[in-house]
RNA sequence: GCGGCAGUAGCUCAGUUGGAUAGAGCAGUGACCUUCUAAGUCACCGGUCGGGGGUUCGACUCCCUCCUGUCGCGCCA
């Protein structure tokens, strides 16, 4: 497979140090901070100067001396302290091109397959999706989908909520309510079912009596509440599948593996973490010890795997899940696309299951953590009376109001027409507002900025493509292998960004961060617009036309493909 | 109390293993549509990178300390 260019330049940065006398240097090879420097700068220099006791401008030209870029580079020189500047050669950015025109794939690949477990979405069965879902559902399902394209075998794993105290109480209601024979309609509206059911068991100790009767049937294999149980959760997961396919994710019921399947597994993880000596009996609970996490007086955080009343806890049943991912999934890698505010538990909970065995050394555990969705006011995103927001409302809204925007953009599009594009321009800002910020942070929700349709957001790139689909009509596609001429500075700067794809679909890979990709393509949509303004296309003689149609189609099929990576459509006009 | 995360332009955010004069977008000011979709492009304006120490040839980045915010810390998930 080709290398991607920081892999290329790297290597050879490093054979160069390495015969001018630094055989351990590192290359650190990296996109030049400013165009003037070049495309790529090595700051590796200096450092290996440093340790060898040698001038750095003078080790500098040493490994320049060795550097072989021959085809690669049409300049190389030495700047400021040692810095090695690099200009690629318009030649080999054509071929880079010329090469990924002609690969789906865009040439991307990755180095090993792994089998790969990402945990995402995972709501809670007894209530309503609401935007709390949202981060785990989208972040996980780009990831997902770009550790698919490098190649990796990906299994999605959904963790519903689907076990538990709750769900005694939500059957005991529906007995109560009558609606035992239908409750398809009786679940019509999920959180408003909740809220009665909830409402029943605070104010009628009767009524909790029974719910935590029904617990104990439940657990027990009772076959009339599990019954009702399974249309509970039947009912409350085709909830979950109109809001996935709404939002255009990649979940379905093969993915489900709810915290109810692993039920039969609990008492053999506490069993087994017994029979290794790592519980201890604690006010009658089975608590693990981990020094691994002890404050500064020495004493070890507590991980309570069962509680004293026999039951377990979600610890106990990430601890199967974890097991199996590892025993039956054979996962080399599992992401958790959880809530950063678990931190703790994973890392606890990563450890014990280490020590146990339940995972081998040498499967990676990432918790994918992010943060908290944010109102206007800074505090966590409610409706205005202070609610949670459901998901399936809040992407109404989000295509309301791309229509209203659609419509005022542009009236001569039929009604019909106007609705697709408000659905993939609403969709895709929601879903871009929230993948393009670092995920660990909290971010602000904010409608009109992420439907403002200009800067860093998803309309924006959806313009790009509609403007290249747009030369598209008037010209044609381009011809194949005609040749790719590099020649004007936004020419290059577009085939520059365009030959960064693979790095930037690897960096997305490496730290589980989709953000990477949106700074990316918005890089990719940018240089786009500036070439589209310094170079017109269509109007000059018929090589140049080839040559830069080619250039608009790969910068089509990168934004397609990308946008795709991230679960954002594109569109032909809009 | 202990621990995690965060504090970067008026606002929303980037800043990869320490590298050159800290970058985008929005907002503000000013240019550019008889010319491929102006949902666009260009220019200007805007910063004690929370404060203070330290390590280094070089610190937004690493270490220490303090301030502020936020989240978590034994039987919810």
């Amino acid at each position: 497979m080709v290398m991607t260019l920081l892999q290329l330049l790297n290597d050879r940065v490093k054979a160069a140090l390495a015969l001018a006398g630094a055989p351990d240097a590192q290359a650190i090879v990296q996109q030049a901070a400013k165009p003037e420097f070049g495309d790529y700068q090595a700051n590796g220099v200096m450092g290996a100067a440093k340790q060898l006791k040698k001038n750095p401008r003078e080790l500098a030209q040493e490994v320049i001396n060795h550097l072989d870029l021959q085809g690669i580079a049409s300049e190389v020189s030495i700047a400021g302290p040692g810095f090695i500047n690099i200009r690629l050669d318009n030649g080999f950015l054509a071929a880079r091109a010329a090469e990924a025109l002609k690969d789906p794939s865009l040439s991307v690949k990755a180095d090993h397959p792994q089998t790969v477990v990402v945990d995402l979405s995972s709501p809670n069965l007894a209530k309503e999706m609401h935007v709390g879902h949202l981060r785990s559902t989208i972040i996980g399902d780009a990831l997902a989908r770009t550790l698919t394209f490098l190649g990796h075998n990906v299994i999605r794993q959904n963790h519903v909520g689907d076990w538990g105290t709750q769900f005694g109480m939500l059957t005991a209601y529906l007995i109560e309510s009558g609606n035992e024979q239908n409750p398809a309609h009786a679940l019509e509206d999920l959180e408003d079912f909740y809220r009665r059911a909830k409402v029943r068991f605070d104010e009628d100790a009767a009524f909790a009596d029974r719910a935590r009767e029904y617990v104990v049937k439940l657990q027990g294999g009772d076959e009339q509440v599990l019954a009702l149980w399974r249309q509970f959760v039947e009912i409350s997961l085709s909830h979950c599948e109109e809001v996935y396919k709404e939002l255009g994710v990649d979940l379905t019921r093969k993915d489900v593996m709810g915290e109810s399947a692993y039920n039969p597994a609990l008492p053999g993880i506490v069993a087994e973490l017994k029979a290794k000596g790592l519980l201890t009996e604690d006010a009658g609970a089975q608590v693990a010890f981990l020094d691994e996490f002890k404050n500064k007086d020495g004493e070890p955080a507590v991980y309570i795997v069962q509680k004293q009343d026999g039951g377990y806890l979600y610890s106990t049943t990430d601890l199967a899940a974890a097991r199996y991912r590892a025993d039956v999934l054979k996962a080399n890698r599992a992401l958790y696309v959880v809530d950063a505010r678990q931190g703790l538990h994973f890392q606890q909970m990563f450890t014990l299951a280490r020590k146990a065995g339940f995972v081998p050394a040498d499967m990676q555990l990432e918790h994918v953590a992010f943060g908290t969705m944010m109102g206007d006011d800074g505090k966590p995103f409610k409706t205005r009376s202070g609610g949670t927001v459901k998901l399936a409302e809040l992407l109404i809204e989000a295509e309301e109001r791309a229509f209203a925007l659609v419509s005022e953009k542009n009236q001569d599009l039929s009604e019909a027409e106007r609705r697709t594009i408000a659905k993939a321009v609403g969709i895709g800002a929601v879903k871009y507002a929230d993948l393009s910020k670092h995920r660990t942070s909290d971010y602000i929700f904010n409608w009109d900025t992420m439907l403002a349709f200009e800067g860093n957001t998803a309309p924006y790139l959806q313009y790009a493509y509609t403007r290249i689909q747009s030369l598209f009509r008037k010209a044609g596609l381009p011809e194949a292998h005609q040749p790719i001429v590099i020649a004007e500075p936004a020419e290059h700067a577009l085939a520059l960004v365009l030959a960064q794809f693979p790095d930037a679909v690897d960096s997305v890979s490496r730290e589980a961060c989709p953000h990477f990709m949106c700074a990316y393509l918005y890089q990719v949509a940018t240089q786009f617009m500036r070439f589209y303004e310094a170079c017109p296309v269509l109007k000059g003689a018929v090589e140049t036309q080839q040559s830069r149609l080619q250039l608009c189609q790969l910068t089509a099929n990168t934004l397609k493909t990308g946008l795709g990576l991230l679960g954002i459509e594109v569109l032909d006009t809009m």
